[in-house]
DNA sequence: TTGTAAGCGTTATCAA
DNA sequence: TTGATAACGCTTACAA
């Protein structure tokens, strides 16, 4: 229990197994059989004797492999960034790879300082979770020289391996379900379209289907997430617009869902009576909203491990064109879709 | 956009300011006051040019501190932990630290494992987040002889520093808003108490008051987190007994309470009406939970935050004997603990 | 099969 | 005010 212990160094095994450090970097290098049955077992007890763990500093500087691997998140607290976080998790320890965490808090300049740091701590490669992420800040991400993964959205004008939903099926996927429903008006609720992808090929998705049923209406607005008073507005203008007729939100993803739940709570509105209400990304808290709340599950944990597996293929030398990896979403039916009776 | 081109290191810099490495090591540590204005210039522009950045790995090797602390969580998928996180993080970046992120998903070989990991990356400290993580898991950290804090929960007979919730006047507290609000009897639920001194401590104060009204029942169950079924019949049991009387159920932490809700779902109980719901951890669906559901809330980001000021002064030096800090709990009052009208 | 020595990119020591 | 030079702990020619 001595706090002061130094740790022990390949120098001190070697000497410990009277033999020089060659011999041991060999030993733990996998090259066990160029060793004498002896040696090799001199060197394993006085290993175990000493507590020693290589020092992955020393080794990566030499080696210049760190098996370190960056990622960068806007938003912690988005309960999907968490699972896509915890399929990297686990890819990672699949591979033999250490995550080294940056959450930005969505702060420009703090994408910088992390993309700094992660350059000095010479990283391998760089997982990029987008989800939740500023335009301009993705904009800078182009400066980096290491492999990197975007995940859920592209860059615009800058070619890069992706890994996310197929945002335009899932948009088929769930505007398909609410005219199955038989809901004769749609409002798309959006945060800003911007320049991001995911969002208006959500929405492509959505009047894909929409097309197809001319006698339904089709509406769709932008709010700003951080705008209750606006988003009430925009609701209470709609539901009235469309009082009498069954009438349904689509909502965007689930960091807007759950302000539209609140929303709703607010105008004392009721999913699944008043209106139906279906939003991308499941909650754990879906089914318990009242009236459960119908959903468009993405395989996040997939999507995660995914991603760190291209961005080891990078590492390892693929230098292939930037591909697009898209996964499909899952459509969890709860009663705030329910059918008319 | 050279994907080749090497990093520069220390001594290109050198060259390009026609010096040696050792100013440039000055220039770098602050000791801009010992050079000339003019290398001090040279030097600037060189490694503007450059775009230089020192290499952490080689200064970690050299001077032995890394500014890398190691981050062990149970379970990632817990919002509290990740809040938690978040005020971790926070800190780390306030005062230059990077995280190394490990996850042992709370399987206890993984833990091992990641203890291994940290040391060789020689981190300078360790934070772990108890939160979900099994006994055995705990009391296997003791080996580590890096500065440690724990967060949430204490290890049976080992001396540590612990940050967390002030979890007996937690206790109090809720349970007095419960007598407050008029409940004849409360049923404490818990997840297996053993030796995790949380709940007992939750559980100490939920005592502490019901001793002061002996005219109410004062009821207490342990459950597994993953057997619905059983946490069913408990469920159905006290209401049955209870019938006509104004009960009302205290679940111990976050997660449970989720089960919890997810059971009284099940049985056709709505809280708030047919009975009382209470729970630690404040979770951001709270509030849509059919009828908001009560809660004590952790300054969680603030326990984070402190947990990680706490290994730095340890990392500093900082021998004073192991304490433990405590944070009040807010109670967030809703729908589903109304009072008698 | 084993060992010696050079060097990865820093910082610390010492001398100029 | 500056700059050689020797470590830090490891891997990897190259030698033996």
């Amino acid at each position: 229990m001595n706090r002061k212990a130094a740790r022990a160094t390949i120098s001190d095994v070697a000497r410990a197994a009277n033999t020089g450090k060659t011999s041991v970097s060999r030993f733990l290098n996998g090259e066990q059989h160029v060793l004498s049955a002896s040696l090799r077992q001199r060197i394993e007890t006085a290993i175990a004797e000493l507590d020693y763990r290589p020092s992955q500093m020393a080794r990566g500087l030499k080696r210049g492999r760190t098996r370190l691997i960056g990622l960068i998140i806007a938003d912690i607290t988005n309960p999907y960034s968490v699972e896509v976080m915890s399929g990297i998790e686990a890819a990672c320890r699949a591979q033999g790879f250490t995550l080294l965490m940056c959450n930005t808090n969505n702060e420009v300049d703090q994408e910088q300082h992390y993309l700094n740091l992660l350059s000095s701590y010479q990283v391998e490669g760089i997982v990029v979770n987008a989800v939740g992420m500023r335009e301009e800040a993705l904009s800078h991400l182009q400066q980096s020289l290491l492999p990197m993964v975007l995940i859920d959205r592209k860059i615009p004008d800058f070619s890069c391996d992706v890994v996310g939903l197929d945002n335009r099926e899932a948009g088929i996927q769930v505007t398909q379900h609410l005219i199955d429903r038989d809901f004769q008006s749609i409002l798309f609720v959006t945060e800003p379209l911007g320049l991001v992808n995911t969002r208006h090929e959500r929405l492509e998705g959505f009047h894909t289907v929409m097309a197809q049923h001319p006698a339904r209406e089709a509406a769709q607005v932008e709010v700003a997430i951080n705008d209750p008073a606006g988003l009430d507005a925009v609701l209470k203008d709609y539901t009235q617009r469309n009082a009498g007729r069954r009438c349904a939100v689509l909502v965007v993803n689930g960091a807007l869902t759950l302000q539209v739940a609140r929303s709703l709570r607010r105008l004392g509105l009721t999913w699944g009576s008043d209106l139906g209400l279906l939003g991308f990304d499941e909650l754990d808290w879906s089914e318990l909203a009242g009236v459960g709340i119908t959903t468009l599950k993405q395989p996040t944990r997939q999507i995660g491990y995914s991603a760190l597996e291209q961005v080891i293929k990078r590492i390892e030398g693929d230098d292939t064109p930037p591909q697009e990896q898209v996964f499909s979403g899952e459509l969890i039916v709860r009663k705030s879709t329910m059918a008319v009776e």
